[in-house]
DNA sequence: ACCTGAACACCGTTCAAGT
DNA sequence: ACCTGAACACCGTTCAAGT
């Protein structure tokens, strides 16, 4: 087996290289280390400090790489929106389209949030904000609501799905598993309600609204 | 006519009472305040410093009648459920009920969320916990579902709506109106998309899940 | 270019002290 | 009982300074 190769070998005068600066990619470590912490101790955990120590940083390294603490919400709400959107084309590939693909679809969406619950919630509670500095968040939220439209237009050549204005559709049915995702992650669902037969239920009422 | 009740006679000696401290009921002033300084300038912008300040109250003076700043929220966000239940209810009572007081309901809710953004969210955005303190407003938003499944039972009783549970099926509506109003508050809905009109299509398509 | 340490303004909260 | 002022721990952010 061979040696695993040796890692910038002409790059450390010394032993170290004094340990110059940490990181060779230093923005994409702070993004990955603050989705870390906020899917496992929530957004409201993430202080610019505990990610910086976390990475042997100091506090204020991060201002060379963002703008303020709500740009690297914005890069981590991006980044979920590019999970997000994979997660969606995965499940609709996975069921073959047609509506078994496109319920996988809805129930990976919910799935989604459940499963990252304060990641979800970034997602959302940055693009309130129409001013600058979103536009990468902005976008990759497009592309996820464009996995959701070309489901749509595919059901819709197919005859599957009434011939009303996709985007019109899409934004109908992104309302429902965006409100059915909400709801299960504010518990708000009364006792004894799982949430997959929820959206189980959900997408069969959902479907007596889109057929043609 | 007779005179209105006088508001506890005896209840100040000299002229004020020496301007003791300054409230009667400085618990429901705090409560107004937050309000206010929510629905005019943000969550965000809520700090316990301002509320004092702007009810000429020391900064520590709330922790007399609050366990800390969430408890006033949860206050704050059982006085929206209150105020939404009470749209609800009133919209249904003005459409006479039937599918037209329904369908007042949804574009009310909707209305509600659009004109109190940040206070909506505040209602939402604390009912996650499920530890102590919340009972209050989790009193008041089982009200105002029930307000929801109230309707439901009576379109059912007319045969108006399909005979499923109505829990259910309250879930699912509640699911509809709940994402639409996060979408439009959180400001994803592409140029030129009305919430109005989304609303009004919205109901459409939903109806046709809920018929007989 | 990239990183650091000290400093600043602001926050929620605690607590001994006043009436 | 109800309120206050000083103090504490914590936060995001700025900035002069280091390499």
């Amino acid at each position: 087996m061979a040696a695993p190769p040796a890692p910038r070998p002409s790059a450390r005068p010394a032993r170290r290289r004094p340990d110059r600066y940490h990181h060779g990619d230093l923005r994409r470590a702070l993004v990955q280390e603050a989705v870390r912490t906020i899917q496992t101790q929530g957004a409201e955990a993430l202080t610019l400090r505990g990610v910086g120590d976390r990475l042997g940083v100091s506090r204020t390294a991060l201002y060379r790489h963002f703008a303020d603490k709500q740009a690297l919400l914005d890069e981590v709400a991006a980044d979920g929106f590019r999970t997000l959107r994979a997660a969606l084309r995965g499940a609709w590939d996975a069921g073959g389209g047609g509506r078994v693909g496109f319920d996988a679809m809805g129930v990976a969406y919910v799935g989604f949030a459940v499963t990252h619950p304060s990641h979800y919630r970034v997602m959302f509670g940055g693009l309130a904000r129409r001013h600058g500095g979103v536009e990468d968040e902005l976008e990759e939220s497009a592309d996820a609501f464009r996995a959701l439209v070309d489901g749509i237009v595919a059901l819709q050549r197919d005859g599957a799905m009434r011939a009303d204005d996709p985007q019109s559709l899409a934004l109908y049915i992104w309302a429902v598993v965006h409100g059915l995702a909400m709801l299960a992650l504010d518990g708000v669902l009364p006792e004894g309600v799982e949430v997959a037969a929820l959206v189980d239920a959900s997408i069969i009422r959902l479907w007596a609204g889109l057929t043609p």
